[in-house]
DNA sequence: GTCTATATCCAGATAGAC
DNA sequence: GTCTATCTGGATATAGAC
C-alpha cells in the first residue's frame, strides 16, 4: 500500500542519514582507511548487515560525504557572489559565517576536514577523486574573484588575489581542523586579528 | 672484528633512516591506518621481512617519527628564543625560515602534516598519543611568548598573545600542507600580506 | 643482513533466517 | 528492514633458508 511504503521511505532516508552523519565524524577524523564498517555501525547502533543494506561499500559512503562537501561549499560560495554587499563586507561575511557555523555546528568542520583529510589520501576511490580535481578550485577561485572586486574598489588592500585567498581559505581550514577537535574545551580566537590581512587601512576600525 | 661490525653499525643506520623518510611520507599523506607495511617495503625497495628486522612493528615506526617530528620542532622553537633579536624580528624569522625550509625539504612539511594527521587521528598507537599531549602546546606557548615579549616593546600589535599565536600557526601548518602536495606545481604565496596581522604600523615597511 | 614462504587474524562484503 | 553467520581476501607479523 501507498502510506506504507510511504513510511518505509522515510525510514529508509532517516536510515541513511544516519549512516552518513557518523561516517563524516570518522572519515574526517581516521580517514577512509582508518574507519571500518564495524565503527560505522557501532557508532550508529547499527548491525554491520544492515550498513551495507543502505550503501554497497564503504568507498561509496566516502563519495558520497566528498560530493556532499563541495556541493555545500559550492552552494555557499555562490550565495556569497549573490549578495548586494561590497566586496569586503563579503570577505568578512563569509569568514564570520563559516567561523560561526563551525561553532554552531560540528559538522560542518567535519566536511572540511574530510576534504583534507582526502586531498591527502592517495588511496581514495577514483570517484571521490575526480570530485575533488573537478571542484577543488571554485571556493578559491570565488574567494579570489570578490578580493579582486574589493581591490578596485580600493577596500581590499593591493597583492595579487590569489594570494590573499590562499591565506584565506588556509585560515578556514585550519580554524575548522581546531574546532573539530578541541571545540568543546578551547574556543576559536575572536576574528577580528585577521582583517587587518585583507582590508585598507581607511576600511579597518 | 670492530672494523667488520662498525661497518654493519653504518648498514643498520642508513637502512632504519631510509624506512624513517620513507614511512613519514606515507603516514603524513596516508595516515596509520591508511600506509601498509608492504608499501613502506616498496617505497623503500625493501622486502617486508627486511623492515621488520628493523622495527618491531608498523606502530613503532609511527612512534618514533612522532618523537622526531616534536624533537625537531622544539629545538627551532629553543633556538629562536635564544637568538639576540627583537621579538618581533624572532616572528618573522620564525615565519620565513620555516617556510623556506619546506621550499628546500620536503621532509620538513611531511613532519608537520604527520603531526597534524596524527591530533585528528583515534585510533594511533598510545605511545605516540603521551608525546603528542605532552608536547602539542609548547610551540604555541613559545610563539605567544615571542608576541607578549614584542607586544611589550611596542612591535607587535595588541591583542591575546594566544590568539596571535594561533593564527601563525595555523597558517604555519596550512603552508605545510599546500607544499607538500602542491609544492611541485604551485608554489606558496609570498609571506608579506601576513606581517600585517602581526606588525604595528610603525614596524610594517 | 636479506629474502621467501607461511601462519594468523581481522576487515569487507554476502547469504539467508526472521 | 534488520540481524547473525559466514566466506574471502589481504595485511601484520614470524620462521627459516641463504
Amino acid at each position: 500500500m501507498a502510506r506504507n511504503s510511504d513510511q518505509n521511505q522515510r525510514v529508509r532516508e532517516e536510515r541513511r542519514e544516519r549512516i552518513l552523519t557518523g561516517a563524516l565524524e570518522l572519515f574526517a577524523r581516521n580517514g577512509l582507511a582508518g574507519t571500518k564498517i564495524s565503527d560505522i555501525a557501532k557508532h550508529t547502533a547499527m548491525s554491520n548487515g544492515l550498513v551495507y543494506h543502505y550503501f554497497p561499500s564503504k568507498e561509496d559512503i566516502f563519495i558520497e560525504l566528498i560530493r556532499t562537501a563541495f556541493e555545500r561549499l559550492i552552494l555557499a560560495c555562490g550565495y556569497l557572489e549573490s549578495l548586494t554587499l561590497p566586496p569586503h563586507r563579503k570577505l568578512l561575511h563569509a569568514m564570520d559565517e563559516l567561523v560561526h557555523t563551525f561553532r554552531t555546528s560540528p559538522t560542518a568542520c567535519l566536511y572540511h576536514m574530510l576534504i583534507a583529510q582526502a586531498t591527502a589520501a592517495e588511496n581514495i576511490p577514483a570517484g571521490a577523486r575526480d570530485i575533488l580535481e573537478q571542484n577543488r578550485n571554485i571556493p578559491y577561485a570565488t574567494m579570489a574573484r570578490v578580493i579582486a572586486q574589493g581591490q578596485e574598489q580600493g577596500t581590499i588592500r593591493p597583492g595579487k588575489p590569489d594570494d590573499l585567498a590562499f591565506f584565506f581559505w588556509v585560515n578556514i581550514n585550519g580554524i575548522a581542523q581546531h574546532q573539530a577537535m578541541y571545540g568543546e574545551t578551547a574556543q576559536c580566537p575572536d576574528l577580528a586579528p585577521l582583517h587587518r590581512l585583507y582590508l585598507t587601512s581607511k576600511e579597518l576600525p
